[in-house]
DNA sequence: TAAGACGTTGACGTCACGTCAAGGTCAAGC
DNA sequence: GCTTGACCTTGACGTGACGTCAACGTCTTA
């Protein structure tokens, strides 16, 4: 047999065949005078192997492992393993399709706009507090937006919970109107302006009110983390929001130490 | 923000970001004066919305055209396709784990040797029929095994069709002693022994007695196509086989012409 | 002033091959 | 004998989404 029959034979490719010998995962046969590869049973059945193998999942590091000395030993302990690997990604497949089916819900519904990435839980929120009249409430929403998707990243969940407390309250957001219009008023003030300081104690009284204990994480620094986030702001209404954040570290400070 | 804390904020890489600003799937913020990247919300939002379309199955190509003009038309359709592989996908990795499940049974069972290939029903055929002692016997072992990893692979369903209906019918196997013992004398006589032409007479008009019509198909030259499976066998067995495929050749000719 | 933690670009590695290039070999038809 | 076309050879590059390393510049802190 030459190459491309056995390739034939076996439903695979030249190429992997060649591929297979450059791996070591299959015997380089005897050549013929003009250089040809000579291929018999032995070969055929040395890759039926290396297929069935490989098709049980196995790389062909580790099928050339098998293959070489015969650790039958080892190789149920390897499909163990590629048993919980395979079961970990259908597990992955499953969640995914699940989201798929929301995103493609909200798409039949006509409700898919720019919002796709956010959750299903946010958007219900945002409909209950959007004032689409409002700059401040935009950049808000775009805030919360962002939250939300680091909520997905691992290990963020207490990021910025006092932002996620501060807006996700009731008794916050039902005053939501007033605080937004506030915001609006400063977006052409100065900042030496008389109505931030005000604005932001009622913020920050505001939020002590309702973080709960522990929201806030130690060891960092809120009041500069907090900064790049505010491009989307008037100079005055950044103002506000520092001297928010800053009132809420000080109250954090005192009664957690 | 620089790159570090964006990436940190979304939970991936500085490498991914810096990646995907070479793919365009994200744009590139302005620079500082000692040429760092500078990023602000806008960028953390669109990074999140990067990540959400890319964990949801897109490509970054795919991201990048979604982002790039608003075609949130297109979006569900892309969902769809990508939700339809995962679905065969899903399938795919449920039929491994079946044949895995099988696999891992007979190293459970012990009866897990170096025939880990092949599949259930033949295993159990050939523990019907299997003759230690006899090396024509173990020609024709691997033959099966070869055979059988064969028909996993498509369209080859048929190749060897001839050969199958010999092994597995019960009327053949149920002489297969006989069979096995006359080739196994065979294996030091010289290529015109006398017991040559007989025993391939009969192999045949057992073959073709038990040959079920269109199992052979045309357009093949079975004479030639066996010769590369003989190399296990010694010269007057291998002559035996040639003449047998040769006569059965003559008498499907006849039959179905 | 030195260390260490950040940033920059660029190049190479991953895995199991697909694809192309630039030839050599062989059987068949003219 | 010549061409055509199917097959073979080696070698190199491409795939996708980054990881990793090199060689270097920058900033903060002790």
């Amino acid at each position: 047999m030459r190459i491309g029959e056995l390739a034939a034979l076996l439903g695979v490719s030249t190429r992997t065949v060649r591929y297979y010998h450059h791996q070591g995962v299959l015997p380089e046969p005897p050549r013929l005078a003009n250089g040809y590869r000579e291929y018999g049973m032995r070969d055929a059945i040395a890759l039926a192997r290396v297929r069935r193998l490989v098709s049980l999942g196995l790389s062909l590091d580790e099928a050339r492992d098998v293959i070489a000395d015969d650790r039958s030993r080892e190789l149920p302990e390897i499909l163990v393993e590629i048993d919980a690997d395979l079961a970990r990604q259908e597990q992955e497949i499953r969640e995914r399709r699940r989201r798929l089916a929301e995103v493609l819900q909200r798409a039949e519904a006509g409700t898919l706009g720019p919002d796709v990435t956010a959750s299903p839980d946010l958007l219900a929120f945002l409909q209950t507090v959007d004032l689409p009249a409002s700059k401040a409430a935009a950049w808000d929403r775009e805030l919360l937006v962002l939250m939300d998707s680091m909520a997905a990243a691992p290990d963020q969940e207490n990021a910025f919970a006092m932002f996620e407390m501060l807006a996700a309250d009731p008794e916050v957001t039902a005053r939501g109107h007033e605080f937004y219009r506030r915001l609006d008023e400063l977006a052409d003030a100065e900042l030496d302006d008389p109505r931030i300081a005000p604005l932001a104690e009622m913020l920050a009284e505001y939020s002590v009110r309702h973080m709960p204990a522990g929201a806030v994480p130690d060891g960092t620094d809120w009041v500069e983390a907090v900064e790049p986030f505010l491009d989307g702001l008037a100079p005055a209404q950044a103002e506000v929001v520092r001297r928010t954040v800053t009132l809420l570290a000080e109250a954090s400070r005192l009664s957690g130490g």
